[in-house]
DNA sequence: CGTTTTTGACCTGCGC
DNA sequence: GCGCAGGTCAAAAACG
């Protein structure tokens, strides 16, 4: 633990939420020590991006962060088709894109020798992630997408392990990592690592997360899914019509400090409309 | 019986 | 080069 600090230059991939006690409440709990650990979930963790959420309670802040309200947010869309959001890294571990050929990385069709790739794919392509911490008594949070858990792991200098999860919708590879912060157990940190390129599935086990958000707080399977990773799951997924439709440069909306507002204004009138509660939605504009 | 979880093995990147 | 830690695979087990 103490060999992590180390302050590397934050760049365009990784953020940070904000995390909230529960759905009902907008008191943020944050813990530095557990968001450093966040940080070094990744292996590249040079690079952290700061989110503002500014419709969503505060933005978390950090040492580590560097906020910066006219830097450019997250994110989630980056390495898809903007070279530029990419801006600031010094070619380090998102050079090439795996999703260029095919969806991705590891998937088990994959032989292992390919895998190891001599010569080939030289640095293994990140996606952008998005880590929420979350105080919650289960890990595995409901968040309307089905998922798969693929790997646990030890994590070092924590008594709890690491979970691996994918996304089991065909082709989508999305991942993500579900581990409680040892500094405070009740605090679960989970991070999302690409985006899905499909809508939430409608055959959950449980209401959707749009009829969770849009008033029935408090009942059904979601009630310990928090509101800001709702929120941001919500707006993921719709990133996606958004990006099958205006597939753009309106992300490029520098001097505000919420990309993601500008974004609804975009798929405010699409999809979202029908599932997010519009005061969320006008909140920003 | 199909899907998901478990878990040990394996691979990769990094620091020393 | 070696060891460590993180990440993934894949066979077997568990589950519904």
């Amino acid at each position: 633990m103490e060999d992590q600090v180390e302050h590397k230059n934050p760049s365009l991939d990784e953020v940070i939420f904000a995390s909230v006690t529960d759905c009902l409440q907008s008191s943020l709990v944050m813990d530095y020590n557990s968001l450093e650990k966040a940080f070094k979930f990744s292996p590249y963790n040079s690079s952290l991006q700061p989110i503002s959420l500014t419709n969503m309670g505060q933005v978390v802040n950090h040492p580590y962060l560097n906020l910066n309200p006219n830097s450019p947010i997250i994110s989630s869309s980056s390495n898809e088709a903007d070279p530029k959001e990419n801006v600031g890294d010094k070619n380090g571990p998102m050079e090439d894109h795996n999703e260029g050929d095919q969806h991705g990385d590891g998937e088990s069709s994959k032989p292992l020798s390919t895998k190891q790739g001599k010569g080939k794919r030289e640095k293994k392509e990140r996606e952008a992630r998005v880590a929420f911490m979350t105080k919650s008594e289960v890990e595995h949070l409901e968040d309307g997408y089905r998922w798969r858990k693929y790997g646990q792991k030890a994590v070092k200098n924590s008594p709890y392990p690491r979970s691996y999860y994918r996304c089991t919708t065909q082709k989508c590879n999305v991942k993500k990592r579900v581990e409680r912060s040892f500094q405070d157990p009740s605090i679960v940190i989970t991070t999302y690592e690409g985006k899905h390129n499909h809508l939430i599935p409608s055959t959950l086990r449980g209401p959707l997360v749009g009829e969770h958000l849009s008033g029935h707080r408090g009942s059904g399977l979601l009630h310990s899914f928090p509101r800001y990773h709702q929120e941001f799951l919500m707006m993921n997924q719709h990133h996606v019509n958004y990006q099958a439709v205006e597939s753009t440069s309106h992300r490029q909306s520098h001097g505000n400090s919420s990309n993601y507002s500008n974004h609804q204004q975009v798929v405010d009138y699409g999809l979202l409309q029908d599932i997010v509660p519009s005061k969320l939605l006008k909140h920003e504009s």
